[in-house]
DNA sequence: GTGAAAGCGCTAACAC
DNA sequence: GTGTTAGCGCTTTCAC
């Protein structure tokens, strides 16, 4: 069993009262400077540590800072979580990662976790497979501060964070139509998601700004979001059987850009097809055949998110004006022409 | 701030005493029926959820298991997290994932706070940067379930699980030899890491074994782990230029791999270079050009380090037998003879 | 300047 | 079958 030392331990041994102690330990003022000086070479000696479970317990904080992520595997959360992790250290918080795998349940689970442990405010990115947010409303309704980042919902108020993915997606669907594409499919992640809702909006928005007529047989959902190799492989499958036959895709997520170049390059079908796909991962730009993709500005995101929800923790008042902040993404353009 | 439903709620609103509640919400047999079910339900309506903080501090267990690892973006570590979280789960722990960024205060930071918050063992892959095992000898003598994984240390009598490194470099330097390479360069990671010390001895005893001498030059270690590109820059520029001048390469290290694969596609140096590389990156086998490859089994490594915690924690006797369990790699070669 | 004591939410030994 | 109470480690109000 482990036994961390205790400020009783240090009062017995010292003669003196637990609160004294107690204040010794936090330099307080009304503590002669010679009974501190004891003190803290005592607990110094011993090696004591304050236990932050009882200073939760007694404080209802604990300077810690929930996240929950699909997977941290996903180069853009890892880089997010870096982000969040550079602010708040500096501001003396520490962080806790957790994955949802885009299960509901885990995400349930996850969250439940973080709150009761008592994590002073929370960072969410949906699972995909998430279409009932009540875990979220009622935490938030009692007060959990919460702070959404890149795959964000409508129906709680509060600090949001995300790429502008409607001006990323309209950009990448208006590149690929000026180098003289027409048939452009769209390969997106579960449909109810921010991003995927907000990607498809630029890419019809952009065929619409230039006179192109939108395809339903052009749109197609992954509903397991790249977990799920064969939901690809149909999906592209389809979409590149006449009568539809694409010749450009915007892939809508990253977990699905790697894994349709896997399945594409594996039956040897990137040829004649310009594809710009979203994706973070530090090694895209070596991928053979090349791929063209939309870089997130990942980092500055998790730093954003950081700052919100210390500002939403720290606050002395309530806040009832929230903020939803989009960043710009960066296109690499990788193909021929 | 926020607020959950308390015990002592419950019991005035039924007006029961709060042990009445606590013993039927943990389903005692010496509640009533009728008294459980009128608790329960209660619970169940304010949604009430009971205090883990509250709980630990009463129990000294948390159900929880904390891991440090370098960093999660590097693909061995998040599929090893993996492999930990589908064991902890399916055991009803809670797993808490914390980042040295291979930096030591960081390790020695993290492994307080989560010690303090009590998880119930810490799993840890050491930072690269760290000499000094003092924290963690610390811990592990006041009682903390530690279990060492993929960066191991002698010093600490507990479990520990990694890839057989030493069998691994063996036999990718072996392959070199029989393929006719005869100037194999080694480039590693901190040269105190278990890995890097393993790796090494591999490729040293394969030359030995095969009337190769062994040559001081044709050994680079990256201190920062292939945080810093231009430490990777100047090892690789050095072993490729005569008098040295290799003409294979082992790499030992994940994140070296990528990184050197980077500077050396950008250099256009690639060519006349075979190249097996430690690597999980899930996008290995896409790269251009192709590099041969080390894959570890690191869900399995998770997986197992995840039973040697829950084992530790779980045992009612202390443990004095510990096995170091090694893991074997597949080694896939694509290189063109 | 220091001590005593209450209380954070929960569990469990001990009443009745 | 249910209530009372002590105590986990800590902070803080109130005494002295």
């Amino acid at each position: 069993m482990f036994q961390a030392a205790t400020i009783k331990q240090i009062a017995q041994a010292l003669s003196v009262s637990v609160s004294t102690v107690s204040r010794a330990l936090s330099d307080s003022h009304e503590i002669s400077e010679e009974t501190k000086k004891l003190v803290q070479a005592y607990a110094k000696k011993i090696n004591y540590r304050s236990n932050p479970i009882a200073r939760s317990l007694k404080s209802g904080r604990s300077n810690s800072i929930g996240i929950l992520v699909s997977d941290v595997a996903n180069s853009f959360f890892s880089q997010t979580i870096n982000g969040i992790e550079s602010i708040a250290y500096e501001s003396g918080y520490h962080v806790i990662i957790t994955q949802s795998h885009d299960v509901y349940e885990r995400e349930v689970s996850n969250i439940g976790h973080l709150a009761g442990r008592s994590v002073d405010g929370i960072l969410i990115s949906m699972s995909s497979q998430t279409t009932n947010y009540d875990h979220i409303k009622d935490l938030h309704e009692r007060g959990m501060p919460i702070v959404f980042f890149d795959r964000i919902i409508d129906d709680v108020a509060t600090f949001k964070v995300a790429t502008n993915n409607f001006k990323s997606a309209y950009g990448a669907t208006k590149l690929l139509i000026d180098k003289g594409f027409r048939r452009i499919a769209f390969l997106g992640n579960a449909p109810q998601l921010s991003i995927t809702i907000e990607r498809l909006n630029g890419y019809k928005s952009a065929l619409a700004d230039h006179q192109l007529n939108f395809d339903d047989l052009l749109v197609k959902h992954c509903f397991e979001g790249g977990r799920n190799i064969q939901e690809i492989e149909s999906a592209l499958e389809s979409l590149r059987s006449s009568p539809t036959e694409a010749n450009a895709l915007l892939i809508a997520s990253d977990q699905l850009s790697i894994a349709a170049m896997r399945v594409l390059t594996s039956k040897g079908d990137s040829k004649n097809l310009a594809i710009i796909g979203f994706s973070n991962s530090d090694v895209i730009d070596l991928l053979s055949p090349q791929i063209s993709y939309i870089r997130q500005n990942a980092f500055e995101i998790g730093r954003v998110a950081a700052q919100m929800i210390i500002k939403l923790i720290e606050s002395r008042y309530p806040i009832y004006e929230f903020e939803t902040r989009l960043l710009d993404a960066e296109l690499h353009w990788r193909g021929a022409k």
